[in-house]
DNA sequence: TTGGTACTTGGCAAACTTTCCAAGCATGAA
DNA sequence: TTCATGCTTGGAAAGTTTGCCAAGTACCAA
């Protein structure tokens, strides 16, 4: 038994800060919208910001919150800057929600 | 062919907003917290008050929010008030995202 | 009906989010 | 160097979230 926080059993607000985090980045449609898209490959911010409607600014931050909750990479090539998913398993958590509203939903 | 929005292929930010709406639920630590508690079987809102450690008005409206959001279920039983996960499978959500921490850790 | 326990609601302040516009930086081409 | 293109950053307005306290409702027991 040492004597770090891990020796508690008992689970903290703390201890689901990262995993807020992540759905944090994904609360908000535009930036669900985006993820998305990316599940199809690479994508520039020009074809980002057609697709979801907004000032190119906007989806300029919400790419940045994507990417630091470690979503997304990004890439520059050239004057473009290609943004990429990091993992495809994202999508997955996806997959989980359409079973739980399956589930809850009735 | 029919008239309807079904129609398009074109995904459109609005399409993720029941999504969007289940990850704001669960977009906060003491919120996680709680559906983590409830993993393991229901609880009355005074534990979960004690459980994470704010106001008991403050944790009540963090449950209202995820009974809002099809998260739980409640049920008044004498003076206490029952609160119980609508749907385990919620609790994959977690898991899937622990693989992707592993996937996109590195 | 009076009182206690368990919970919710209303109101407020502080902090954060979302969006735009304007201005800035980075790259490549002329 | 100068310019255009592609993207980010700063700042401001409007809206939302998070927390507490105080007051309210619901149930049970005496």
């Amino acid at each position: 038994m040492n004597i770090t926080r891990k020796a508690s059993k008992r689970k903290k607000p703390a201890d689901f800060r990262q995993a807020a985090n992540v759905f944090k980045a994904l609360s908000n449609p535009n930036r669900l919208l985006i993820v998305d898209a990316l599940g199809g490959g690479e994508k520039c911010v020009a074809d980002l910001t057609e697709l979801v409607g907004l000032d190119m600014s906007t989806v300029s931050s919400h790419l940045a919150v994507l990417r630091n909750a470690g979503i997304l990479l990004d890439e520059r090539r050239g004057t473009k800057i290609f943004y990429a998913l990091k993992s495809p398993c994202v999508l997955k958590i996806f997959c989980c929600l359409d079973e739980f509203h399956a589930n809850a939903g009735e």
